[in-house]
DNA sequence: GTGAAAGCGCTAACAA
DNA sequence: TTGTTAGCGCTTTCAC
C-alpha cells in the first residue's frame, strides 16, 4: 500500500560490491569472499560486511560474476511443445532440480522443427548457459545446416535414444509396446489396433516394433493394425475413426501416445459403439482426467520423474566434467490398469471371425 | 555419427570478439558494429567480419554485452505451481512472445509458498532480469519480510489484482461467477453448491461473490452453498462428496477451479448418481479430455491467451519505460455449454422441495 | 567510417 | 586475514 520500494518506479543504480565495500570500511575482495565463501574472513568484517549488504539491499550482480567465473549456474530446456502437458511436466521437474541446486533454468520450444530448434539453441549458446536438457525435435538432432557449433554439456531426453556423442536417457518403448499387446492379448483381443502419432521417430517407431513383436509370438503377425496418426490430436481421432468405421473394426486400440490417447477416445466415444464394452482402449501416459470420467483409462505411462531426475544428475556429472563414457539410460515404463480396456465380448468376436 | 564438434567433449575456449577482430583486420570496435549495427559500417568491412564470425563460429557472449549495456533480455517468470496445466500454459505463452522479441524465460516456481516466492525472485533479481512475469503465491505479493528489495518492472498476472504498486492483469472472476450461476438457474437449477479451492484468495473469493449475486437476483440468496475444498484435485474431491452425500444434496455443482473440476468430476462419477441426468457440473476452464469422454464437462474458461498477450505487451512498455499509470486489465471469461450440465429432473427437484 | 581506450561489476592471483 | 590489481568480453564514448 505504501511501499514505495516495491512499485513499479524504477529504482536508481542498484548497488554494487564497490558500495558495500566502502560502506563496510573492507575491500570489494573482503566482501566478495563473504558473499562466496571462497577464502576465510574474520568475523568482524563479515559482520560488517553484511550489515552493509542488509542496508544497502545490495544482490551480486550474476552477470558480472558469471562473466568472471565462466560459469552462469544456467541450463537451457529445449522442449519440442510446451502444450503437451508431459513435456510441460519436464519444467516442473527440472525447476525444482534447479532451485534445489542453485540453478536457473532457460525454456525454449522448437515446436518441433528443426531450424527453430538450431536458433533457439544458438541463443542459449551466446547466454553461456552450462549445460542442455534437450528433447530433440528430430532423431537426427544436429544435422540442421544452421545447427550450432560449440555445444555446452547436453542430454538428450525421451527422444534420439543413443544419438552418438550425446548422453541419451528415454524410457523402453520396446518393452512398453510389447506389455501393452501382451496385455490386450491376454484379456482376448485378437483385433487390435496400434495408433501413433507419426513414424518419423525412432521411439515411436519402437512401441509399434513391441506391439509387432507381441502380436507374433502369440502367431498374430498378420493381424498387424497399424494407424499412423498425425501430431495432433484431431488427426489421431480422424486416424482412428475411420478404422473403427470399417466392418472388420478392431476389439481394441492401444493407443501409443498421450495425443494419441485424447483422440482414440474422442474417436471412440463418437463411434456409438459401446465403451469398453464394444471397443477397448489402452491409452499412453497417465493424467488426472483418466480417472475422473468413466470408464477410467487404462494406460502405459512413461516414468517421467525418473527420466528428469536422472537426466539432471547426468548432465550435472557432465558439467563438472566427471562423467566418462555416453549415458544410455532406458527406463521401464508401468502398465495401469483401469477400466478402458476389458476382455471382448463373445459376439464381437464372433462376428470377426466370420468376417476373417 | 562423425561430427565431432557436435559431442559432448569440451570446446577449449569460444572465440571472442577480439578473436574475430583479429582475423577480420578491423577493430573490435568494428566487429561490434556489425554484429548491432549501432552505426555504419563500410561494406567491405562488414563482409569481412561476417566471414570472420562465420570461420570461428563466433558467439557473443550475452553476459558480457548484458553487463555492459545493463540489460539482459531475459523477463522472470514467477508461478505458483507448475502442475496446474493453466500456468503450464503461461510458460507456453510466454515462451513465444519471448522468441519472437529476442528476449529468453527465467521460469521458476514459488509452490504457492511466500517465501520460496520471495527466495526466487531474489535469485531473479540477481540475474538482473529486465523484468518480472508473476502468478503471486498470495493477494499480499511482497509482504514476505525476506522480499527483495530492488524489484524490476513488474506485472501480476491472474491473481492480486489490483495491489498497489503494479500493473495487474486477470480475468473478470466475479463476472465468471455470475455467468456461471445464472446458466444453472437458467437451466432450473435451484439447489447449486459451489466448490472453490480455498477462500484466501481474491480472485476466487470474487467468483464466489458473483454466484452469490446470482443466486440474489433470483431470490435464492437463502440457498447458497459454498464448499471450500482445499488447494488439491484429492481434497476438493473428498469436500463435494461429502455434500453429494447430504439428504438435501444440490442439484447442480459450479466447481469454480480447475482442481475443482477434476475433483467433483470424480466425485459426482463416485456418488452413483446419474451424470448429469440427477446432478450437473459446471466446471472451470477448458482442456481437451473435457471433449473426450461423455458426459463432455461445460465450463466457464478463462482467457489464458489473452492474458499473457497483454501482459507481456504491458511488461514491455514499462521495461522501455513508456508507461505512466499502472494497468489495470480485467478480461472476460466464456461460457462453454456442452453436456455436464442440463435442467434438473422433475422428480429431483420434487423431492428437493419436499426436503426442504 | 574506424580505432583506442575506458569500464560494466565481479573474482582470482598475487602480495602483504 | 586482507588489499591491490588485472581482467572476464563486450559496448561505447571520444578522437581522428
Amino acid at each position: 500500500m505504501s511501499d514505495k520500494s516495491l512499485s513499479n518506479r524504477r529504482p536508481h543504480r542498484p548497488p554494487t560490491i564497490r558500495d558495500v565495500a566502502t560502506r563496510a570500511g573492507v575491500s570489494p575482495a573482503t566482501v566478495s569472499s563473504v558473499l562466496t565463501g571462497v577464502r576465510p574472513v574474520a568475523d568482524e568484517s563479515r559482520r560488517l560486511v553484511q550489515d552493509a549488504v542488509e542496508a544497502l539491499g545490495f544482490k551480486v550482480n550474476h552477470m558480472a560474476s558469471s562473466l568472471r567465473r565462466g560459469k552462469t549456474r544456467t541450463v537451457g530446456l529445449v522442449l519440442p511443445n510446451l502444450a503437451n502437458e508431459f513435456y510441460a511436466s519436464l519444467v516442473r521437474h527440472y525447476e525444482g532440480h534447479a532451485a534445489r541446486s542453485g540453478y536457473e533454468v532457460l525454456v525454449v520450444a522448437s515446436g518441433e522443427d528443426p531450424a527453430i530448434e538450431a536458433s533457439r539453441i544458438e541463443s542459449l549458446i551466446a547466454r553461456r548457459v552450462d549445460g542442455l536438457l534437450v528433447v530433440a525435435a528430430r532423431d537426427d538432432f544436429g544435422a540442421h545446416p544452421d545447427f550450432p557449433k560449440g555445444m555446452p554439456p547436453t542430454v538428450l531426453v525421451d527422444r534420439a535414444f543413443g544419438h552418438p556423442g550425446f548422453d541419451t536417457i528415454g524410457s523402453d518403448n520396446f518393452g512398453a509396446g510389447l506389455k501393452g499387446c501382451e496385455y490386450l492379448l491376454g484379456l482376448g483381443h485378437r483385433d487390435i489396433a496400434i495408433l501413433v502419432s507419426d513414424a518419423d521417430h525412432n521411439h515411436l517407431r519402437d512401441r509399434v516394433e513391441g506391439y509387432r513383436k507381441g502380436l507374433a509370438e502369440a502367431g498374430l503377425a498378420a493381424r498387424e493394425r497399424v494407424v499412423i496418426g498425425g501430431r495432433t490430436i484431431e488427426a489421431c481421432r480422424s486416424a482412428i475413426e475411420q478404422e473403427l468405421h470399417r466392418p472388420d473394426s478392431p476389439t481394441a486400440v492401444f493407443a501409443s501416445t498421450y495425443f494419441a490417447t485424447i483422440g482414440a477416445t474422442k474417436a471412440i466415444q463418437a463411434s456409438g459403439a459401446a465403451f469398453p464394452e464394444e471397443v477397448s482402449l489402452l491409452g499412453f501416459e497417465h493424467s488426472e482426467w483418466m480417472t475422473a470420467i468413466r470408464p477410467y483409462i487404462s494406460t502405459i505411462s512413461q516414468p517421467f520423474d525418473e527420466m528428469a531426475t536422472d537426466s539432471w544428475r547426468i548432465l550435472q556429472a557432465r558439467i563438472v566434467g566427471t562423467s566418462d563414457a555416453m549415458a544410455r539410460i532406458k527406463l521401464p515404463c508401468r502398465l495401469n490398469i483401469r477400466e478402458s480396456a476389458r476382455a471382448p465380448r463373445l459376439a464381437t468376436m464372433r462376428k470377426r471371425s466370420a468376417t476373417v
